[in-house]
DNA sequence: CCCGGAACCTGAAGGC
DNA sequence: TGCCTTCAGGTTCCGG
């Protein structure tokens, strides 16, 4: 599933695919993925626009366009965006398709038709709904131990919260807590110093990692060229089922606040 | 404020 | 082998 380095990689794959370019032709397959307004409006918005630049803010990526306006994206589950020459073979369930003016083809891909995109007037739409960018300066053990304080859930369920940290989702989040040695289900304001700090050091490792991997490919996460990215063969936890943890004890899966969690008892305490 | 649950979807996995 | 049921997952919204 698309999170912070999946959404990065297909930022950065898919900018020199479309940095530069005018969109001729958009094609609206399934009408629910246009949020906030009809797909023809959506269409007449984009049409003759030039792509200037893609950003990433969280999971979500944004489209900013040579009028200033923008339009976003979030692949939620299984989205994901494929560049090819007009003439190239279609992948399978495509909910939208972006024609630019050289010929390139974008293509919506997602088998769960929960992708959504809509048109931005100010990025701040976004930004102002979610918690600090894991992967900046700025982002110190400090900031994290001050997003933490006073929260009563789960740690695992307050890292996958968009308010608190930008970017994080269900697998990442396992193999973070993993990394740092946490148990998931302790009391995120009961966590000391110093286990804040090994968490804090842990998203700072993992997260680039993945995204030097070019992501994960698990469920339907693909990369614009259409090849999976290398990061699933790296999880220590994260959908290791019936899997043994280096320890020698198992990898176990529990369900944490409605979440599937993979863990070891052993090593996260 | 905090939490749980439903809704949105459908391919895949599991059960019989 | 094949049919049927259940599950997974990010986000939003609603209700307690």
């Amino acid at each position: 599933m698309p999170e912070l380095p999946e959404v990065e990689t297909i930022k950065n794959e898919l900018l020199p695919h479309v940095k530069g370019r005018t969109i001729t032709d958009v094609e609206i397959r399934r009408d629910s993925t246009v949020r906030d307004t009809t797909p023809e409006e959506f269409k007449s918005c984009l049409i003759g626009r030039r792509i200037e630049n893609l950003e990433r803010h969280g999971k979500y990526l944004v489209f900013d366009l040579d009028n200033g306006g923008h339009f976003a994206m979030h692949m939620k589950l299984s989205g994901s965006l494929w560049a090819k020459a007009s003439e190239d073979e279609v992948p399978d369930y495509v909910k939208a398709v972006f024609t630019l003016d050289d010929g390139t083809k974008i293509f919506l891909r997602d088998p769960r038709a929960f992708a959504r995109m809509w048109l931005v007037d100010n990025v701040c739409e976004i930004t102002d709904k979610l918690g600090p960018e894991p992967l900046t300066k700025e982002f110190t053990s400090e900031i994290l131990a001050e997003r933490l304080k006073g929260k009563n859930a789960p740690i695992k369920s307050v890292l996958i919260d968009q308010v608190v940290i930008a970017g994080i989702g269900n697998m990442y989040a396992d193999e973070i807590l993993y990394d740092a040695g946490i148990d998931p289900r302790r009391a995120a304001r009961g966590l000391s110093k110093e286990e804040v700090g090994r968490i804090h050091k842990a998203i700072k490792r993992i997260l680039p990692q993945a995204i030097a991997s070019k992501g994960a490919s698990v469920q339907d996460y693909f990369r614009p060229s259409g090849e999976e990215g290398m990061e699933q063969f790296n999880f220590k936890v994260a959908h290791q089922k019936k899997a043994t943890c280096s320890c020698g004890g198992p990898i176990v899966r529990i369900v944490v606040r409605g979440r599937g969690t993979y863990y070891c008892p052993n090593c996260q305490k």
